[in-house]
RNA sequence: GGCGCAUUCGUCUAGGGGCCUAGGACGCCGCCCUCUCACGGCGGUAACACGGGUUCAAAUCCCGUAUGCGCUACCA
């Protein structure tokens, strides 16, 4: 429910910072274009960062996969992209900072001790959480030295106390002190974690807004106190809801096309896979589902962002798609088909002719995909030898005299046509039509099914008139040969 | 277990106390268009989680319960 939200004004410094550890799924997707959106109507600046500090995770593959994908969004990015693994120094000084004004302190405990800390807190139902003892005799930490361990530096998170987020989606939530543990900024090898490298670049590359999925929100906190500690100026946040897959789970790989690469390879349009992750948690009003990218950037605003998670449909993504399919004029999207084509080797071995029979064919497909994927089951019959469907042929067969009487009258008038063209075809085929006094479906089911060997085709007229009057008529031929067989035996 | 967040048709949502006998879109069903499938048009199906308050009046405000989800690492 809306309620009387602030708005986010420019000029923005937002950002998006994924880890590169696998990719760009539909959530970050999302948080990408949110980002993006924000940055462009208010004339601001969108910031890509890599958040690579889990070196045994993070891949240049992955990294490499998300900037494809946001190229082929089309969400282009004004800085970076900065990686997190070459700010080392930074986050060095950041720690020594915290060090020197004591927000921070070296914990000993070993994995067992944190195990019964969180063990006993849990028996004792409060939170789990861990508080590092801070006054170690200096003979232990002697001892402990010698021995070669290493101490992991925690947030002294301050008590009592609590911290208070004005979160642009969610309103205020406030988080007790008591429930959020010392958490780690440096590992014992003195690498920074995520929750201390977050910070430190959000403060240091002057982020004025952090907007991120809901999942994030328990960070939050974490990431304020070191701000603060640092002294510096906390963003606004906002925490867009969850996306979840049909099963109300976090979306993830096992709900399939759950990444923008599986978006593009099954043939959706940037345009539309913009607009539909735009209404990913987000309306404009109670109608509008359509929207060019122009308009979600003049049209898009946090405040109408909604604050329940969102089921991530793919059948309205492919009715959105369709829409945007028939938006566009046939000359382009007949290139943007044969792009598609040629990207995923549909046209690979299919010969010169190929692409000229996908530019004559585009303008009779247009108004009938959803994506370019269905472009085959239309329209693949024409690139292969034909293959009669067995329940094509069962349609056929159901009535071998009928079809012999159809599928021949329609072949003797063909055979009979002095030129080979859309309206004489057509003509000559109605003209019969009337002449067998059947209705048009049944008259021109049989033939559709003899020459294109589907109950689902391109326009029977236009199909007829591409195979060529050669290839077409042979078709007719060999299904009067088979429905005379089954006829003299039955 | 703890903390946090959420809860309107199957799904996405509109909704900021009376305009709501709850609107739109997708899906589904039916009809029309029609050479199949689509497209397009028309119509229909279907929801305020539950219980208490507050109020003349609550989907809208408050409290509680339930359910769901997220987080709960030297992951991000």
């Amino acid at each position: 429910m809306a309620r009387e939200r602030r708005d986010i004004t420019g000029p923005v410094r937002v950002r998006f910072a994924p880890s590169p550890t696998g990719s760009l799924h539909v959530g970050g997707a999302r948080a990408a274009l949110f980002n993006w959106l924000l940055a462009r109507n208010t004339g601001g600046t969108f910031v890509l960062r890599l958040e690579d500090t889990d070196r045994e995770r993070s891949t240049p593959e992955s990294e490499a996969e998300i900037l494809r994908a946001l190229g082929w969004l089309g969400l282009d990015w004004d800085e970076g992209p900065l990686r997190q693994s070459e700010r080392g120094d930074v986050y060095a000084a950041a720690v020594d900072r915290l060090r020197a004004t004591g927000a921070v302190y070296a914990a000993w405990e070993t994995d067992e001790e944190l195990d019964a800390q969180r063990a006993a807190a849990r028996a004792d139902k409060r939170a789990p959480v861990v508080r590092g003892r801070r006054d170690w005799p200096a003979e232990d930490i002697a001892r402990f030295e010698a021995e070669g361990r290493r101490p992991v530096w925690r947030f002294a998170v301050p008590l009592p106390g609590e911290t208070v987020i004005e979160d642009y989606v969610r309103g205020t939530v406030t988080f007790g002190h008591d429930n959020i543990e010392d958490f780690v900024v440096a590992r014992s090898d003195g690498t920074p974690t995520y929750n201390l490298a977050a910070a430190v670049d959000d403060l240091e590359m002057g982020i004025t807004h952090v907007v991120r999925g809901e999942d994030h929100i328990s960070n939050t906190p974490k990431q304020v106190l070191v701000m603060r500690a640092l002294g510096g100026d906390v963003p606004g946040y906002a925490h867009m809801p969850l996306i979840l897959g049909p099963d109300k789970k976090r979306l993830s790989k096992r709900h399939g096309a759950a990444s923008v690469e599986d978006l593009q390879a099954d043939g959706f349009l940037p345009r539309a896979a913009v607009n539909a992750l735009a209404l990913l948690g987000w309306s404009f009003d109670d109608k509008t589902t359509m929207f060019t990218v122009d308009e979600l950037i003049e049209k898009f605003s946090i405040t109408r962002v909604s604050k329940s998670p969102a089921v991530f449909d793919l059948t309205k993504l492919r009715v959105i798609n369709g829409r945007h399919l028939r938006l566009i004029p046939t000359d382009e999207f007949a290139e943007l088909l044969l792009e598609w084509l040629r990207a995923t080797g549909y046209l690979e071995g299919k010969g010169p002719e190929a692409e000229d029979l996908v530019r004559r064919t585009a303008p009779l497909v247009k108004r009938k995909l959803s994506t370019f994927a269905d472009y085959d089951e239309l329209a693949g019959w024409l690139f292969r030898p034909l293959h009669i469907e067995e329940e094509a042929w069962e349609v056929v067969t159901r009535d071998v005299k009928h079809s012999i009487q159809v599928i021949g009258g329609g072949l003797g008038r063909l055979e009979a046509l002095p030129e080979w063209t859309l309206d004489a075809i057509k003509d000559a085929l109605q003209d019969q039509l009337h002449i067998l006094g059947e209705a048009a479906k049944d008259f021109l089911e049989p033939q559709r099914i003899a020459i294109t060997g589907q109950t689902v085709s391109t326009g029977i007229y236009e199909s007829l008139e591409l195979l060529g009057r050669e290839e077409a008529l042979r078709r007719y031929r060999s299904a009067m040969a088979r429905l005379a067989e089954i006829w003299a035996t039955a």
